[in-house]
DNA sequence: ATGAAAGCGCTAACAA
DNA sequence: TTGTTAGCGCTTTCAT
């Protein structure tokens, strides 16, 4: 029996008709009664189901796929896998895709337009039904051109006008962040600001600088810095700050990583993260907690599932739309008020 | 020039047929002109392959695949990708794959035996040419299973006797992290040791221990504790321990994000590391510099392509043979000698 | 309820 | 060098 099973890939393949011969049926039958929603006579179908588990029949998913136009299976794109954030997103987008009988294929692009197209490119060619983008850029990019192709799209993390999007409400998190450094009284507050063109980060900056200026803090431009969304690079951009404007009393990074990058290097100008500069994250990444970090808390496993679910409404012809869900900012001890004196 | 290409997939579809007959020949020769190394006249070649563009035809690989028999694509089973050093190899093997006309499908198997298997079972159903297995466990499981079905699968970061492995000598890293502690001096060292199941944590550790032994430290079963793989596990393991036993000098956590939650658990414990209590690691992540943490750098990149190397050998009918791949000792602050007095 | 037949897009053996 | 033909495994009318 197991010898049976084995034959599925080593010997001659066990395809329909194998089990339509076994049955003494045809092949379109033993199809039928394979479907989720089986057709024919009860007794046969549980029969040939009893076959097809004896004989380890595994259907060709690219003949179906060939026949049906559909593959039941999607693309995620996103810029990085390394980047914790994006390796949740995209491990809910997967549960959540198997669970609906799809495969979730996902590829990096590094946010190099000319990798993004062709890894889109890729994915398309190998049949996917729809895709989820999760590096957009602010630009419109390949995320237009794909819309453009008639392709089933849906953005996640990173939003992008016209598009639908399952993102978390940035600018709201940032005017928490902002709001909650201004209570504390800090007035020298820098943000250590991300990616140009991600939206996820500008937003988040935006916020912040809104709520500190509505409450009479005026970070000037030399003080929001773009930055990768990295350790090293947070750690770099803050030790930059930190020559110049050795007065801070506070910093934002719009995500955690970075808020991790820019505590080291305040450390290594002999400052204490939370008693001599208040640092606030993003993302709450389950090193924060351990680093006393505050941050915002994201519902990544839930944008995630939304998002595919919002794909799967594209692809079979139901209509979707953008998503914003509620960030929820957590308070540690990274963020104290600044030292008077 | 633009709805054409868009008539991809929005109209009718582009295939070798559309171009054949704009180019006035057979689809046959369409396939050919297209392939990696085309046959026919150089002329002629050139033309179809500017029809192709200016089409926007882009092969339906469902349709090659089915007529071949060979997907072009490959499995990656990882235990989770929000683990860095499976993102990272896979990112690798990801790399690779584009680099050599496959496409490398991932799947998360939360080191749980059922998941493995249906997992491995869907990406075979997929078609995938082979599968690469990161996250194999020391008794065999599924992959003795896909091995007995004929199912080339190459294994990478964690071994298994019997079966194409690329990894890294963490044996002798392990020794050379005991020698190193030993040479520092310390007599009470303790192992977070990982998963049991894992190659990598039990060789590791086991290494870690045989040169302690060897050098006349002798640290007994109960300094040898497993755990998760991951900040948290590390930080609780930890915690345990130091109740239990308050002399330690020396921990060895056989990966960083363990090593990261000792380092927390020690603090919590007025202990600094590497003045009070020597700390080593095991990966060199991106934060390991910043934590000055003493670890094992391994050649993640290099694993990942060669595994994808490997695997395309015995799915092309060559042999492969297992590799084992030279780990380096990195030694930062966090191990120092222990506190005489 | 089941069988027959056709065809999705592609490639490979063979013929011209 | 190019065209012809056949068929990979599957689903889906249409007929029975």
């Amino acid at each position: 029996m197991l010898a049976d099973m084995a034959s599925n890939r080593a010997g001659r393949a066990v395809t329909i008709h194998t089990v339509a011969e076994r049955a003494g049926v045809h092949a379109s039958t033993v199809s039928r009664a394979l479907r989720r929603d089986p057709a024919g006579a009860p007794a046969a179908v549980r029969r040939i189901h009893a076959l097809a588990e004896e004989l380890g029949y595994r259907p060709t998913l690219a003949g179906a796929s060939l026949r049906t136009g559909q593959s039941h299976a999607v693309g995620v794109l996103v810029h990085r896998l390394t980047d914790v954030v994006q390796a949740m997103t995209f491990e809910a987008i997967d549960r959540a895709a198997v669970e609906a009988g799809y495969q979730a294929m996902v590829a990096t692009t590094e946010d190099d337009p000319e990798r993004q197209r062709r890894r889109a490119d890729l994915l398309l060619s190998r049949g996917v039904d729809g895709l989820i983008v999760a590096d957009a850029h602010l630009d419109g990019g390949y995320v237009d051109w794909l819309a453009s192709r008639g392709v089933p799209v849906v953005l996640v993390i990173r939003g992008l006008p016209g598009h639908v999007s399952v993102t978390v409400d940035d600018r709201l998190a940032g005017r928490l962040v902002g709001g909650h450094l201004a209570d504390l009284g800090h007035r020298n507050v820098a943000v250590l600001a991300g990616l140009a063109w991600s939206s996820a980060s500008t937003e988040r900056a935006a916020g912040a600088v809104a709520a500190l200026r509505d409450r009479g803090v005026g970070p000037g431009d030399d003080l929001v810095v773009p930055c990768g969304l990295d350790v090293t690079s947070g750690h770099t951009a803050m030790g930059r700050l930190l020559d110049e404007h050795p007065d801070l009393t506070a910093v934002f990074a719009v995500n955690d990583f970075m808020a991790l990058g820019a505590m080291i290097a305040l450390r290594e100008h002999g400052l204490e993260p939370g008693r001599d500069v208040a640092v606030v994250g993003y993302n709450d990444v389950d090193i924060a907690p351990a680093a006393e970090l505050t941050t915002v808390r994201c519902p990544h496993d839930q944008m995630g599932s939304i998002a595919l679910r919002q794909l799967l409404d594209l692809v079979q012809g139901r209509s979707a739309h953008s998503i914003r869900l509620s960030p929820e900012l957590v308070v540690r001890a990274s963020s104290g008020p600044p030292r008077t004196g």
